[in-house]
DNA sequence: TTTGCAATGTTAGCAGTCCTCACATATGTT
DNA sequence: AACATATGTGAGGACTGCTAACATTGCAAA
C-alpha cells in the first residue's frame, strides 16, 4: 500500500473521522427516501451508505426523526429559491409570474416527491418560533409579494392579499399532492399539470377580481 | 361456575377465539394512527389493545402494511358516503351544492387527519384494476355528476366536466392538507376553511363560466 | 353423535431497528 | 506538550415485524 504522502485534494488523512458526516447522513436519507419512501426509511442503511457505525448518527441529530426534520428543513430553503426566480422571470404583479411560482411549486413537488411530503407531512406540532416564522412563511411570504403586485396593478387592495393568496396555495398545493399520490391516473390520466395550474389560476383570479369590483 | 344454557346476546362461549378479530385490529389501529400518526404506528399495540398475540393479526392480514391499506379503504367508503349527503341537501346543479360537497371533504379530513393521510398518501402502485377503479373514483364520480349538473344549468357542456372538477378537487384537497398539517397557522392563523372553500369555489366557477362564454 | 378438517388462536424465536453507554481516536487551543 | 472537546466505534437492551410449529375451536359430513 502507498504510505507517501499523498497530495491528493480529497485526500483523508485518517478513516477514523468520516469529516461531513451530517451532510453525508443527510444526502443518504434523502436517497433513501426517494427510492423506498420515507415510511421505511431506515437509519441504519443511512449508516450503512455513508460508512460509518450506526452509533455515528447520535453525534450529529438527537434522534431518527430529528435528521429528517433537518432534511425537510432543507427541501424549505430550496423550495423558495425555485420560487423566487420563478417569479422574477416574468413581470412584477402579472398574472404570469403566479402562474410561473404556482408551476413552479408543482414540479418541485413532482421532482422530489419523498421530500415534499416530508416537508408538509409532519403533522406534529412545530417547533414554535424559530423554524416556524422563518423558513414555512418564507416560502409562502414569496407569493405574498406576488399577490400584492398584482393587486395594486388591478386596483384592489394589500388588505385582500390573504383572500388572494391561500386559495391559490391551495391549488397548487392540492395539484401536488394528487400529482404525487397519483390519484389524477385512475380519474384523469394525462393531466397536464402545468396546464392545469394555469387555467385554475386564472380562473380564479378572474372570478375574484370580478367579485371585488361587482 | 354456571354451566346453565346463558342467554346473554354478548356472551362468549371461549376467549380462545376472538371472534371479531379483524375489525377488532381495524378499530384498535385506527385509534393508535389518530394517536400517534401513522407513521409510528406499531402492529404489536394493536395486537396488546385487542387482547390477542402479535402473531395473531396475520391470520386476517398479509402483513402490516395490508392492514393499512384496509383501514384506508374503510375511509374511502366513509368519504364517499359523506360527499353524497352533503351534495343532496341542496338543489341539484347548484353552487351551493358543489361548496357543500367541498366543504364535507374537509371536514372528514379534519375530524379523520390520520386517515386521510393514509388514504391519499399511500404512494405506491395501486392494486391497479379492483380497487382503483371501484373505491378511488368512487369520491370522484360524486363530484363529476354534480359538476355535469351545475354545467347544464350554467350552459356549457359535459365534455368541460374533467376542466371543472379537477381544480375544484385541488381547491379541497390542498385546503385539507393545509389544514391537518397546520400550515395555516404561521401564515393564515384563525382561517374559516368553510369560508375558505366557499370563496375560492364560488371564484372559480365564476372565472371559468366567464371565460367559457368569453 | 362422532369424527375429521379448516379456521383461528398461541408460544418461541430470528433478524433488523433505534437508541444508550462506555470507550477510542482525532482536532485544536493554550 | 498537554488538555479539553468533538467525533467516531462496539456491545447490548428493548422493541418490532414476521415465521414456524403447535393448540383450540367451530362446522359439516359420515
Amino acid at each position: 500500500m502507498d504510505t507517501s504522502s499523498g497530495g491528493e485534494e480529497t485526500a483523508k488523512k485518517s478513516n477514523y473521522h468520516h469529516g461531513h458526516l451530517r451532510e453525508a447522513l443527510l444526502d443518504a436519507a434523502h436517497l433513501l427516501i426517494a427510492e423506498h419512501g420515507p415510511a421505511d426509511f431506515t437509519l441504519a442503511e443511512a449508516c450503512r451508505r455513508a460508512g460509518v457505525s450506526t452509533a455515528a448518527p447520535y453525534r450529529h441529530f438527537a434522534d431518527r426523526s430529528a435528521l429528517i426534520d433537518a432534511l425537510a428543513a432543507r427541501g424549505f430553503t430550496l423550495l423558495t429559491e425555485r420560487l423566487r426566480t420563478a417569479r422574477d422571470r416574468h413581470e412584477q404583479g402579472s398574472v404570469q409570474s403566479i402562474v410561473s411560482m404556482g408551476q413552479a411549486y408543482v414540479a418541485f413537488a413532482a421532482a422530489e416527491p419523498a421530500l415534499f411530503r416530508l416537508m408538509f407531512g409532519r403533522h406534529r406540532l412545530p417547533p414554535p418560533t424559530e423554524q416556524a416564522m422563518a423558513e414555512g412563511p418564507g416560502c409562502f411570504n414569496v407569493l405574498l409579494e406576488a399577490v400584492v403586485a398584482w393587486l395594486s396593478k388591478t386596483g384592489g387592495t394589500p388588505a385582500e392579499q390573504l383572500d388572494i393568496a391561500v386559495p391559490l396555495w391551495t391549488i397548487v398545493h392540492g395539484t401536488s399532492h394528487l400529482l404525487i399520490d397519483h390519484d389524477f391516473d385512475n380519474v384523469a390520466p394525462g393531466t397536464d399539470v402545468d396546464e392545469l395550474v394555469a387555467r385554475a389560476t386564472e380562473a380564479f383570479l378572474a372570478g375574484a377580481s370580478a367579485k371585488g369590483k361587482e
